[in-house]
RNA sequence: GCCGGUGUGGCGCAGCUGGUAGCGCAGGCGAUUUGUAAUCGUCAGGUCGUCGGUUCGAGUCCGACCACCGGCUCCA
């Protein structure tokens, strides 16, 4: 009796000729189900081991009221509308191309001016606390990923090789190898360590076709990714630091949910033992000094390190894995990494592997399903749309947005083609964070008329003043400036 | 990758047991000049995912492939 609890197992039987064992519990008697529905039928490898045979499964729901299962069923449909593939294509904000591949998306200009209000935001911040750029190619010889171990331990998640001029070339899955070429460009000094830097480095991974889902999981994404070199005893305090930039730049999207988990040694891995030990230590140690509440998740961890990964709840309180923080001590060993120390001598950099927005295009499907495609102001392609209430207004409305994007502000204008109503709607659906409406009453007293998304009533007689004092809080952020230790 | 399903103009869909494609929205043009969630008219747009097969004839049937959807496994 292997995989049970110890608190024993249940028959059940619901015929006289048939009989089986299960885990349970079971209600007592089908009485107790009020409500159900069946909902999907799927295959399921017998007990979840891919290598053997797969049985029909067939999902419902069960509920102890009618009224039980509707809120559920509206629950469902809720996250259905915040799917961020349907709002992606609703919004206008990417696709993928069946001609370039699955899981490779092509960003429309709202979106990949989304995509990079996202990344502007967090290249400065890096910048003010005390990284610095690097920028590496997308493929390599194999060489390099021969020396790091990628195509002993990885290959099955890389793509496959290109032949050119005698040698064999990779793209590569992750960025960390060539940083570490950029660390030993030169010889490097105890004083300059810690060493941060800092890429959006897009990598490619096979991921079977099964799996593949909208920009959560794709073949092709941009890592926040960022290598940081440091003197053993620096571990435990960039540690530290870093956990605090990662709950700051997660807190500037919005997002206020977080919680760790520790993960340890996997069975297939490198290195070690005290090692390993060591950087399992300086990663709980900076989780117990930032107080986030953690999870140990005992065996996790990646072949080459312990991890913390960092999970949030959104909006409907679904969580997703974001940012990731790796203590390597292999990679360093392994490229033969050194500093020269205060004393003179050589000494091996410890390395931290990080990412924060985990991969861009992941993080920007979190995002939209979160605000459900209503982006913050100053995360939305177009902040402000006016709309003058006849075309004899249109040279107000046209002036009004000079001012707006003098201050700043991404702005359109909708003239007077359509009823008023008409291209109300069709901003709200474009879920615009306002929409001004200027008529004659305006131009004569300077006013405006502001549709705030989210409210149903307009603030009429607004001064224009005064509303775009009021917005150039909102369009765009100071980037964060975590002090250096 | 595996199991099941889907694939018709930009989007959402219709197209009965095979007889050479329709609707709504979006789009173009024209009219309308509108004070807060759909003004009217008109026009254009599809080798029905791709390739192959069966048939006198395929959007409808069969096969392979591609992509997507729901799960399973995987996610270093």
């Amino acid at each position: 009796m292997e995989g049970v609890s110890p608190s024993g197992v249940s028959v059940y039987r619901n015929s006289a000729s048939f009989a089986d064992l299960c885990r349970g519990p079971h209600l007592p008697s089908t009485s107790y189900v009020k409500a159900f529905k069946l909902t999907r039928v799927a295959g399921a490898y017998w007990r979840g081991d891919e290598k053997r045979d797969q049985l029909q499964r067939i999902y419902g729901t069960a509920w102890e009221s009618k009224s039980a299962l509707a809120d559920y069923l509206n629950r469902l449909a809720e996250a259905e509308k915040r799917d961020h593939r349907k709002l992606g294509l609703e919004l206008d904000l990417f696709h993928f191309p069946p001609e370039i591949g699955g899981g490779l998306p092509v960003f429309h200009p709202k979106g990949a001016l989304v995509r990079y209000l996202m990344e502007d935001f967090s290249m400065r911040s890096h910048l003010a606390s005390g990284y610095q750029l690097a920028w590496t190619p997308h493929i390599a010889k194999s060489t390099l990923f021969e020396i790091s171990g990628h195509l002993q331990w990885y290959k099955e998640g890389m793509y496959p090789p290109m032949e050119m001029e005698g040698a064999t070339y990779y793209p590569k899955p992750m960025n960390c190898p060539m940083h570490i070429l950029i660390y030993k460009a030169h010889q490097r000094s105890y004083r300059e360590l810690p060493m941060r830097l800092f890429e959006f480095g897009t990598v490619y991974r096979f991921e079977r076709s099964g799996v593949l889902h909208g920009l959560a999981r794709v073949r092709g994404l941009t890592q926040d990714d960022s290598h940081i070199f440091c003197q053993p005893s620096q571990l435990g305090e960039e540690l530290t630091r870093l956990l605090g930039f990662v709950i700051s730049l997660l807190r500037a999207f919005g997002l206020e949910d977080f919680e760790a988990e520790l993960a340890t040694r996997p069975e297939k891995s490198v290195g070690a033992e005290d090692e390993w030990e060591e950087a399992t230590a300086a990663l709980q140690y900076a989780l117990e000094r930032s107080g986030i509440s953690y999870v140990l998740a005992e065996g996790e961890g990646a072949f080459y390190a312990p991890k913390i990964d960092v999970h949030l709840k959104d909006a409907i309180g679904r969580r997703w894995q974001v940012s990731t923080l790796q203590v390597d001590l292999q990679l360093p060993q392994l490229f033969d990494l050194e500093f020269i120390d205060s004393d003179n001598t050589r000494q091996r950099p410890y390395m931290v592997h990080r990412a924060l927005f985990g991969s861009v295009e992941r993080f920007f499907a979190i995002l939209l399903e979160h605000y459900a495609g209503a982006l913050p102001t100053w995360l939305s392609p177009t902040q402000v749309s006016i709309v003058p209430v006849k075309d004899g207004n249109e040279d107000y409305a046209a002036d009004l947005a000079r001012r707006l994007g003098a201050a700043g502000a991404r702005v359109t204008v909708l003239g007077a083609s359509e009823p008023l109503g008409a291209r109300i709607r069709k901003l709200k659906l474009e879920k615009i964070p306002f929409i001004l409406v200027v008529g004659d009453r305006d131009e004569q007293a300077q006013t405006v008329g502001v549709n705030r998304r989210g409210s149903l009533k307009p603030e009429m007689d607004v001064s224009t003043e005064k509303f775009i004092a009021e917005l150039s809080g909102e369009i765009s952020p100071k980037p964060l400036d975590v002090e250096v230790a």
